[in-house]
DNA sequence: GTCCATGTTCTTTA
DNA sequence: CTAAAGAACATGGA
């Protein structure tokens, strides 16, 4: 569900929470918490938050005695900031007190949780920012791997950030086949990705992400990018680009869209 | 009932 | 041993 743009909106939306004081949180299922041991409600009491920030999927809690916690929304998660005891969703999992506002933590699927750091960010399982990372950086990872291009930028751990709409928009936008082994992309090739999915995952910011189905911003509005969308979701429909019909089918396990006549 | 879904991780296979 | 493919996770909607 969320992939950068989204979680990027989410994380702009809470941004009226930095500096405010975390006066309860309350867990009503401890299965969505990692590790399940952590004592998180007792750990974030009265503590103030210095800052809400996104890193891959990822939206991180720095508090003030130097700890840090995240969220990550799965597929269905979401956060939403709301007034005072207002009512809970069904699959409201986690809930923090503000005093005149509450952050309501939602996730039906469950595929999301809050993951206690510490002290330290772990970028263990990370790879480069997608709208930081070089063409010569891309390269270079993209050699070292003998899976096709969908896969390879599927892998949080290659370029941390693209899921499945944006990784099929930018192959789209760049004239790349999805099922094209990553290693035997040429460097002009690699240069008009890299600049293909920052392009894409701008725009997308910039209408606030895709809503397909769950996501919502921080403040419950929908995104707007998938009236956008070239590829995803347009299966037998015609390309924008060349007219012929686009494709759906299953690469790296998950639905993939392109066109079969201009990505090549 | 079936299949599918914006994601990640664990297990199995090569 | 490692890399890659597949299954599993849990819920809801078409």
């Amino acid at each position: 569900m969320p992939e950068l743009p989204e979680v990027q909106t989410i994380v702009n939306d809470l941004q009226p929470l930095a500096g405010a004081t975390i006066q309860r949180a309350a867990l009503l299922r401890n299965d969505i918490l990692t590790p399940a041991d952590c004592d998180f409600c007792r750990r974030v009491r009265q503590q103030r938050i210095l800052a809400i920030f996104r890193r891959a999927k990822r939206i991180v809690f720095a508090l003030e005695d130097g700890n840090y916690f995240y969220i990550h929304l799965g597929m269905t998660g979401r956060l939403s900031l709301c007034r005072a005891h207002a009512p809970l969703h069904k699959h409201t999992h986690l809930v923090f007190d503000f005093g005149p506002r509450q952050l309501h933590f939602t996730d039906p699927r469950r595929f999301g949780g809050v993951f206690w750091l510490a002290d330290q960010l772990d970028e263990s399982a990370l790879g480069p920012e997608p709208l930081l990372i070089t063409p010569r950086q891309l390269a270079q990872r993209l050699a070292g791997t003998r899976r096709c291009i969908k896969a390879a930028l599927l892998d949080q751990k290659l370029i941390a950030g693209l899921g499945n709409i944006y990784v099929d928009e930018s192959l789209h936008a760049a004239k790349i086949a999805p099922h094209t082994p990553a290693a035997l992309l040429r460097p002009q090739q690699v240069g008009l990705l890299c600049r293909s999915i920052k392009t894409i995952l701008r725009r997308a910011l910039n209408h606030r992400g895709s809503t397909f189905s769950d996501y919502r911003g921080g403040n419950g509005s929908p995104g707007e990018f998938q009236r956008f969308h070239r590829v995803y979701g347009r299966g037998g429909l015609p390309c924008h680009r060349c007219g012929g019909l686009l494709v759906k089918i299953t690469l790296a396990g998950r639905g993939t869209h392109y066109c079969p006549q201009c990505q090549s």
